[in-house]
DNA sequence: GCATTACGCTACGGCTCGTAGCGAAAGCAC
DNA sequence: GTGCTTTCGCTACGAGCCGTAGCGTAATGC
């Protein structure tokens, strides 16, 4: 979390349960008054912990979110479906079932407005959350690969260019679709994206 | 703006001069300040003009953020480029340009993390940002449907999702490229970005 | 002139911030 | 057990911003 681990082999040890406590009252407290209206004293009540203890460990706000955050993003995984059309969409709704949560919603969006202006910030938004979404990109694009579903790219630079077109591509229109248009990515989109996805517009624009 | 014309045809009118000077001054306070640090009274100094005026015409911070922002997006045409291909990359240069600025970075993805709990925000940048950049797709594709680029869809609610699909993707990819993996979309990457679009993952891979 | 509305200015209570200081608690070494 | 070290809970504090009220003045239309 706050990587502290180098020195203070005695003393008291900081409590696990506190972190637990303060990283889940963050969620309840981000469902309940949304990015804006959160306070760290209020987060500190929830948590049954006093507000210096929270400072202690954190350096402010933006932190605290993002590691409140990205413990959703734990659950993230992909199973082999088979097939890359079926791989892209597997991850697409799971992307999509974290950010039907509210507190992934007004909390990740808020953290990367932050990072616009904060590089330490973004770093950290990008070790602890970008980077284990793009493992899936890889991992489905190295299966397609297997499969003979995708091409080979012997070129090391234009293969890591189009994982990060791809990535950006999946994961930015999942979010567009929740958070702007506000509209549910359930599987019915997802079909209709992996399609758009594979084929290409010029394809099969008609049939869903 | 604040949609104040109904009643008041009496009375001293509201300056057009200050709506402008406090717009300017907000976007100014977000290269300088960002989003979190951004205050009202700050804006108020930077546009000389009392506070009480800024809350007079708005409601709060959100609000004015998003008219702040809309502003840029003033700027949006599709100027017909000869083909589907070009278009697209004419639509992803402009978004990205206007993402480019640092009041656009900084302003747009907080006072959308904001309207996750607030639907007559989320409404009001529907109305103001939103609505403009779609105008865009629908002009490009009914442009590639005159050229025989694109086949025609007879079915209006096929034909919507597909546009709001295409929407999300295109403006997703865009902001994500740029805020979260805080890379550029240049040139190159809108390039390639329209390839797969228009042809697909599978079909050529690996030239750019 | 008169009515009406917008403006600038000042002042205010209320809330949150982030920190300092203190005594108590929970570990480790001996 | 006795010490040493670090963390914890608690209280208190100055500082800053919020959003509003009140008042006198300025700019319109009639």
């Amino acid at each position: 979390m706050q990587s502290r681990t180098p020195a203070s082999r005695t003393g008291r040890p900081r409590s696990a349960a506190a972190d637990a406590a303060i990283l889940a009252a963050t969620r309840q407290a981000l469902v309940e008054l949304g990015w804006s209206k959160l306070t760290l004293g209020d987060v500190a009540v929830r948590a049954g912990v006093a507000k210096t203890t929270l400072y202690r460990r954190w350096a402010g706000k933006n932190e605290l979110v993002v590691d409140a955050v990205a413990e959703l993003f734990d659950e993230l995984s992909l199973p082999d479906r088979g097939s890359l059309a079926a791989d892209i969409e597997g991850v697409v709704l799971q992307f999509a079932a974290i950010l039907a949560r509210p507190e992934a919603r007004s909390g990740l969006m808020a953290v990367v407005a932050e990072a616009t202006r904060d590089d330490l910030l973004r770093e950290r938004i990008r070790a602890s959350i970008v980077e284990r979404q793009k493992r899936l990109v890889l991992a489905g694009r190295a299966r397609a690969q297997e499969r003979g579903e995708l091409p080979p790219q012997p070129d090391a630079e234009a293969a890591a260019r189009t994982v990060d077109l791809i990535f950006d591509m999946v994961a930015g229109a999942v979010v567009h679709r929740t958070l702007v248009s506000a509209e549910p990515a359930d599987e019915e989109w997802a079909h209709g994206f992996t399609r758009v996805l594979l084929s290409g517009l010029a394809a099969a624009p008609g049939a869903v």
